[in-house]
DNA sequence: GACTTGACTAGAC
DNA sequence: AGTCTAGCCAAGT
């Protein structure tokens, strides 16, 4: 059996993001992949778009580190990402995040070992 | 069921 | 260094 992979993208997104600790951030195109599908990073973005309160979505950067948000509400969605991250106590190089410190690197059964 | 949109990425200029 | 183009695909209309 296929498992309970038949989420829809946006859910499984929503469950890895929602899954990132504290002072660590992942890239769209990690998100992607790890839902299994590394070209979907637009996809992932676009879900974020929809960012269920409760998530996390300031811990979700763009590649090398990059802000990306783009919310709607106040022009600069990226300070205030840039705010809640150091608030975790996540390093900032220039205008993006140490991803060499801060990326979060998902252990083996990440998603498997979901309850 | 076809068209439009999009918080991406990587490569080219 | 910045700007532009192309490609990929899910969900909304």
């Amino acid at each position: 059996m296929e498992n309970s992979r038949k989420a829809s993208f946006f859910k499984q997104v929503y469950r890895v993001v929602g899954a990132i600790p504290p002072a660590r951030v992942l890239t769209y195109g990690q998100i992607a992949a790890l839902v299994g599908a590394p070209y979907l990073a637009r996809q992932v973005g676009w879900a974020m778009h929809s960012c269920p309160l409760g998530l996390p979505w300031h811990r979700v950067v763009g590649a090398g580190g990059r802000l990306l948000t783009r919310s709607p509400n106040p022009p600069g969605g990226s300070l205030q990402q840039r705010q809640l991250l150091e608030q975790e106590g996540v390093l900032f190089a220039g205008e993006r995040v140490d991803m060499s410190r801060h990326q979060f690197i998902p252990p083996r059964g990440f998603l498997k070992n979901r309850k």
